[in-house]
RNA sequence: GCAGGAGUAACUCAGUGGUAGAGUGUCAGCUUCCCAAGCUGAAGGUCGCGGGUUCAAGUCCCGUCUCCUGCUCCA
């Protein structure tokens, strides 16, 4: 990323904390790694996004409902779902390089036979020269150094190399599970592995069967944080069919909180260890799918783009056959261009019938559906758009986020506007006395009650002169400031004060809740 | 996890071994009829945390945590 864009980025985390939309978890104990805090502004933003969502997706529909699924269920779920043993992956470093890297990716890749010769490559030859140094102390090989490459290493019976350096001197495979574990039940599962110690019944075991044995003590009590919302929704297909009486093509929508130990957290909340999910399930005829996988991409990029300020800063992309995962049949992401580059918002996958046919398979269910027109049965297949919501409020900071330079009383000056598209803005509306006398804060507080009686969110303001006012306001994205000034009673009118362009017109104060209610709804 | 950079007031930063600083912001008061105006005053800091060297550490050394950038993964 470019150090303007970074600077940007830093803008906007900057402004996150002052302004009250997020601060860091935990921060007065040094922080936690990847943990955030939606503050008062942040926690609106984020649920107007999500109302926004379950709105479009759920109560202007009449083929999508609801649910709210524990986070915490049952083992099997995860055992079903292929999450237990497909979501943990097998990483190595490399000793020489230092890349970090897939076990079953490399074996693809750089797939070695024992004792074949290797090459090792390097960027320039003084790496070429460190190298060759590290493993000659380290491993006591002397290795011919030709330029940027060295020759004399062998490949061990690990069956292949590092992908950045040919390097077969390599750490072992560890397992990095990227679901929460945790435990239920008062009782601690550890006892059970103390006791286990203490009756001698570990002794003599090697790391992999030590850790089998102590997975076996404590499976019992053993549950996970849901990696994804998605999982409740194919093990409660069933109920949700039969108790609502839907007829195929239907959807099931949910929002919530979601948990991967990540190995690399990154770009403030963009991917961070908890987040929250926005995910529609959504069950259809098999043959019928890529006609709908075709529709809930187009309907779900346009859904993000109707709340941006730059339409063109979000794009589709159709995954690569050997980039989907393995349940899925094809893949769009719906992707941003973030200050670092395009990076994913929303996955709309075609996930078939391997969910709920894997339910169906170890649970014993019948997870089919019966057409009674067409009198048959089929196991609906899956198009799957799931978004991130914590992401679609880092995409609507960074599209909102402007500086401008404007006019001001001593010469030219930047103004920090956050143009969030009015639905989004945590405070609707700001009702501002224009001085701190002649009765207008009394005027100023009668029109706010009014706003609160029809549940907008506006706020009073008449701290520090008129013109810092506005540009807090303009900093925290409200769409509109009413000012009440000496014309106002005289006349029973107010002034209307627009972010965008910091145009002003009059309005009768007894319209104001009207007009705000009418320029929401646009 | 690895590599590189950073951490001093709410924010942005100055401070290279000798008394903890500035601007902005915040709060109180005065002033002010429209775009971060002015005046007066105030609050606010375990210099990320822990250890070490030193007569003396924000400053030097070690460890650790957090953030940023890059690498492998995902909503």
């Amino acid at each position: 990323m470019s150090t303007k864009d970074q600077d940007v980025m830093q803008k906007i985390v900057s402004l996150c904390k002052r302004r009250g939309f997020v601060f860091q978890s935990s921060e007065i104990y040094g922080g936690l790694r990847s943990a955030y805090d939606y503050g008062p502004l942040g926690v609106e933003l984020k649920r107007n996004l999500m109302n926004a969502w379950w709105r479009d997706m759920v109560h202007r529909r009449e083929d999508v409902v609801g649910l709210d699924a524990s986070i915490i269920m049952h083992p099997k779920v995860w055992h079903a779902s292929g999450h237990l043993a497909g979501f943990s992956d097998p990483l190595v470093d490399c000793l020489v390089c230092k890349e970090r890297f897939r076990a079953d990716k490399a074996m693809e890749t750089h797939a070695t036979t024992e004792g074949q010769a290797l090459i090792l490559e390097f960027a320039d030859k003084g790496r070429a020269k460190t190298a060759q140094d590290l493993i000659a102390e380290r491993f006591e090989v002397t290795l011919e150094r030709d330029g940027k490459s060295l020759k004399g290493a062998v490949a061990g019976p690990r069956g292949y190399a590092c992908p950045n350096c040919s390097s077969p001197w390599l750490s072992d495979e560890r397992q990095f599970n990227l679901m929460f574990k945790s435990s239920v039940g008062a009782v601690d599962p550890m006892g059970a592995v103390a006791q286990a110690i203490e009756d001698g019944a570990l002794d003599g075991l090697t790391g992999r069967e030590l850790r089998a044995k102590i997975d076996e003590l404590t499976s019992e009590s053993a549950v996970y944080l849901r990696p994804e919302t998605a999982q409740a929704m194919f093990v409660q297909f069933a109920n949700i069919q039969q108790s609502m009486a839907l007829k195929v093509p239907f959807g099931i929508a949910q929002m919530g909180k979601s948990f991967r130990n990540e190995i690399t957290v990154e770009h403030f909340i963009f991917r961070s260890v908890e987040f929250e999910q926005m995910e529609m399930e959504f069950f259809c005829e098999p043959g019928t799918d890529d006609e709908w996988m075709a529709y809930w991409s187009q309907a779900r990029i346009e859904w993000w783009q109707q709340f941006a300020n730059d339409p063109s800063k979000f794009r589709l992309r159709a995954h690569e056959p050997e980039e989907l995962a393995h349940y899925a049949k094809g893949c769009f992401d719906v992707e941003y261009d973030y200050p670092w580059g395009w990076g994913e918002l929303e996955g709309i996958a075609n996930r078939t019938d391997y969910d709920l046919g894997k339910h169906a398979k170890h649970s014993g269910a019948k997870l089919e559906y019966f057409d009674p027109q067409q009198q048959k049965k089929f196991v609906p297949y899956v198009i799957e758009p799931a978004a991130g919501a914590t992401r679609g409020v880092l995409v609507y900071l960074c599209d909102a986020y402007t500086e401008e330079t404007v006019e001001g009383a001593k010469g030219p000056e930047t103004r920090v506007v956050l143009k969030l598209h009015p639905q989004l803005a945590p405070v609707k509306v700001a009702v501002l006395p224009l001085v701190k006398k002649n009765g207008m804060p009394e005027k100023a507080r009668e029109l706010v009650e009014r706003f609160f009686h029809q549940g907008i969110n506006a706020k009073y303001d008449e701290q520090h002169a008129i013109g810092k006012r506005y540009r807090r306001h303009d900093e925290i994205g409200t769409p509109w400031c009413l000012t009440i000034d000496g014309q106002t009673l005289e006349d029973g009118t107010i002034t209307i004060r627009d972010r965008d362009t910091m145009e002003q017109r009059r309005i009768a104060i007894d319209e104001a809740v009207a007009e705000i209610q009418a320029l929401l709804a646009v």
